[in-house]
DNA sequence: CCACTAACTTGCAATAAGCAAGTGATAAAA
DNA sequence: TTTTATCACTTGCTTATTGCAAGTTAGTGG
C-alpha cells in the first residue's frame, strides 16, 4: 500500500503497482465496487469477511492514492459513499485475467455475475456519474 | 498465499486468487522468472531487495500451491533452480496488466524490457523444457 | 588452511492483521 | 421518553507476518 506516492522500492511498474495493491484486501474492495457496492456496510457484507478496523483503513488508504473518493450521501449524521476513480476503474482487467486464472487453473471455484467479463473501466464510472447528476 | 488448498476464505474466483498471490513479494518472484531468472541469488539480487526469509518462504509456498517448480541443477552441493509451472506462467497477462495500469497512471515509473507485452505464457515454458532437454 | 559462494535458517524487533468491543450521531419503536 | 437499532467507524489487544542481521551448511578455489 503507498501513502508517500515517493520512494517506491524501485521503479519496476509491476512492483508499484504492487505497494499500491499488493495485500489480500484492497483488489477485493475494488471488485465489490466494480459490482455496484459503494456503502462501508456493503464492503463488510462480502463472504470474505473484512475486519471492520482493515475496511476503514484500506478505505483511507485507497482514497489517498487515488483509486476512489468518498461524497457523502446524507447528513445528519454524515455518511459517506464510495466511488472508484479512473485510476481505480482501470483495474478491472487486472480483475478479468485475475478471475479468468483461478477459473482455469482451481477447482471448485464460483462464477463471477454475468457481464463482468465483457465491462469496461468506463461502464463503471458511469454509475458515479448518475449519482452525481441526481445530487 | 495458500497453503492448504482447502478453505478458502470464500468461492469468489478473485478472493481464492488473492490468497495465492495477494502480497508484496509473489508477483515480484512470478515477474523475475518471467525475465529469465531461475536461481535463488538471481531473486535476491532484484532492485526491491527482498528479504532472504520472505523468498524462502514465498518461494516454498509457490511450490506447494503449484506455481512452480524446482529442480536441482547440481549436486556436491545440491542446488535447484525454480521454474514457472503453467499455472504460474499463466500469470503472465495478469502482469502484463498491472504493469499498464502503473505506466498509465504512476509518473516516473520504469519500462518493462521489450517484448515484455507481447509475450504469452507458453513463451515461458519454453525455456523450461530446454533446460530439461539438456539434463 | 583460509576465504568465498549459494542457498538457506534462525533470532528478534517492528509492523500489520484480525477479533471483539465500544463510540457517536441519529432515527424509529415501545 | 427511555429503549432499541443502525451506520460508520475507532480502540484495545493478541497473534501473525515482515524485514533486518547474523549464522549455518556444503561445497570450491587458492
Amino acid at each position: 500500500m503507498k501513502t508517500e506516492p515517493q520512494s517506491y522500492r524501485s521503479k519496476c511498474p509491476l512492483s508499484i503497482a504492487l505497494e499500491f495493491i499488493g495485500d489480500k484486501w484492497s483488489l477485493i474492495i475494488i471488485r465489490d465496487m466494480c459490482l455496484g457496492k459503494s456503502k462501508y456496510c456493503d464492503f463488510q457484507s462480502s463472504p470474505e469477511g473484512i475486519p471492520t478496523n482493515i475496511l476503514a483503513s484500506r478505505l483511507r488508504e485507497l482514497e489517498e492514492n487515488g483509486l476512489l473518493v468518498k461524497r457523502p450521501y446524507q447528513d445528519k449524521p454524515v455518511r459517506y459513499e464510495y466511488f472508484l476513480t479512473p485510476k481505480g476503474a482501470d483495474l478491472l482487467p487486472v480483475l478479468q485475467h485475475l478471475v479468468m486464472w483461478t477459473q482455469k487453473h482451481v477447482d471448485g471455484c464460483g462464477e463471477p455475475p454475468e457481464g463482468f467479463f465483457t465491462a469496461k473501466p468506463e461502464d463503471l464510472l458511469k454509475r458515479q456519474e448518475r449519482g452525481k447528476e441526481l445530487a
